[in-house]
DNA sequence: GATGAATGAGCATTCATTCAT
DNA sequence: AATGAATGAATGCTCATTCAT
């Protein structure tokens, strides 16, 4: 009924204001907290009326999620890997470098946010616990997949692995968030022993 | 205008007022979060009307503060110390047997809460920063001075540990609230490299 | 646990809030509508805040229902009543003065938008419904137990005749309310053939 | 830019458009009431988006005027004459089945929703006025030319039962709005007297 | 100390309206 | 003429907090 021109730079025109709405809200989300973070901030941040905001997102708990799913996406896909190339030590390292790099840790506030928004609207807890399982799936997967040593492990086992893995991450982001530290020395504490199950390869020994 | 027998029941009195508040108000915010959770609803919990919380405590941020230190300082000085008796496979077990047993992970929410009440409210961030560090030392101090194997270990190495282990219940703890499970192995995984640290106890091998 | 006198000073102060919010809101209504009357215009015509508003009503629609049960059970108890006395022609006169006296005719307003309501939100119909049927119900009654004649009527004919006469003085009401013009003559043109009706005594001469 | 058939057909598309709007302007308005009916509802509801309904219409208020002038004229010039052919007793019998056929009382609505934005934009109340005369008077004219009885009556007395013809059915038709019932027994009531009124051709006997 | 009516700042959300495409 | 992204005024409602009782 129109040129494709004329709708494909419409349709990017609004990608672009979407996008745009998601760093701001990233910002202002890592500063005040969702609750102390408001639509006006936001939009304002963006360079937009809070009318924009709500031409993008349906309400505040949906671009909780969009946020979630961008963000958390990210760093699940490209984060991630990056962190666990090369050996043990070399992981440590590079996780440790991560966590000192972002301030403050907005993947661990998501996540935390997106658990409170489920106490605090039950009607909309399964949309919600929907997008904390994807990331806890992406990183499973990842983290499932992903073999240094190249030993057989059981695939309960593995996901175990995953897990504590993506706690000592989210445990030593949530101690930076708290002003306590988490170099490199503790985050190497808690990959060791998992690396060491890893070789292992079991549950017990 | 009263007798002294009055008065002293009268302190005996808004000190259980002041008790029931918080037991309340722990679990109201359990519920529904910090900012979820209203005044209204933590009197009510409690079998008081509002202004008997005004009563008792300045406003919302010191209600934190004061359950942090009173729950936290519980955390700290009864349930760690359970925790960390025993064999480092005992620990384990008892950690995640804690783990389980504490629905939803008040513990780890009120730090989360104080963290973000640093960021809502900067008129209150050093008096927020103090709680957090009671928390905090209170802790490493534990931990510091815990040596299940009699191996001197340097300062700086020993507060790793510290850090380590509390970025692996707080990050287990996390899981579990986010519904990932955080089952006995995930913290054994954990706190397995954190044991054998302190073993080696030094941070390079 | 505290002296009755102070109670019930207490009590009072909030009865004569809750009245004069309803007589605020009576007017302001009358003056735009119930969507064009905000709590704001209601509460400070009252001489009070917003949340004194909601102190004493759940929202707009409880005051509603609210003003509803007060404004037009009075019409029914009070103003009825008043208007029924006499012979026919004294009451054709009675209702006439009656309509020319009120401006807006409040009554026809808030059947009105009692009605909207039960449109506009599904969720609240059975409360708007059932505010209504208590008016109708009241108006009912009381013109099916008059009989100025004292000719026995079948009771459906007497209910026929309760809502033609209800329907007369709404209908000359709105038509008021539209500017046309609401004057003796036409009211006498209706109401006489409710009452020729009331004389026959059936529906079928 | 066009060739001349295109415009032509241009005009024809504009003014289906126009009517689909109005058309849906009437369900919307008939379940939501007019403040209740939002510009993206009816143009949804007509197949076209908002910014087609400000092609057609100024704003809201021009629609709802434009609306009235097109349902409640048709309602003057085809429904009430319709109504209005026959015996009294036949025109009381055409009236119920009308009444009883249209669900809910776009008419009645209608003029209700005139008058209430005349109270609530006292700008555009003259526009809203006129609005209202176009119909009153084009029922008044139509009850005053018509004479079942052939007898000559004052034109005063031609307008008041005019008036109340209108109001009568206004009546019954918000009787009905307000699930009250509106049988034929109550409009014959109401409608007798009229026509006794009518035949008598003088106020006072 | 406790009560709860009243206050009022603050915020999410709606929606009529504009305008570039 | 029609589209729909963006605007922003308007408003209902929440809730921490105060204070007279």
């Amino acid at each position: 009924m129109s040129a494709r021109g004329e709708r494909l730079s419409r349709t990017q025109q609004q990608a672009r204001t979407r996008q745009r709405l998601l760093e701001a809200a990233g910002e202002v989300i890592a500063e005040h907290g969702l609750d102390g973070a408001t639509i006006d901030d936001i939009a304002a941040r963006a360079g937009y009326s809070r009318g924009a905001f709500y031409s993008n997102f349906e309400d505040k708990v949906a671009l909780l999620i969009a946020l979630s799913d961008s963000r958390l996406a990210a760093f699940a896909d490209v984060t991630l890997p990056g962190l666990l190339t090369g050996t043990p030590d070399e992981q440590i390292a590079a996780v440790a470098r991560w966590l000192a790099g972002t301030e403050p840790p907005l993947e661990v506030l998501l996540l935390v946010e997106l658990a409170r928004q489920r106490l605090q609207s039950p009607e909309r807890a399964e949309e919600l616990a929907a997008a904390i399982d994807r990331v806890l799936v992406a990183v499973e997967e990842l983290l499932t997949s992903y073999d240094p040593h190249g030993v057989e492990v059981p695939t309960e086992e593995r996901a175990a692995q995953a897990r504590a893995t993506l706690a000592a991450v989210l445990g030593a982001d949530l101690l930076r968030h708290l002003g306590a530290g988490g170099d490199a020395r503790t985050l190497e504490l808690l990959l060791a022993g998992i690396d060491a199950g890893v070789v292992r390869g079991t549950g017990s020994p």
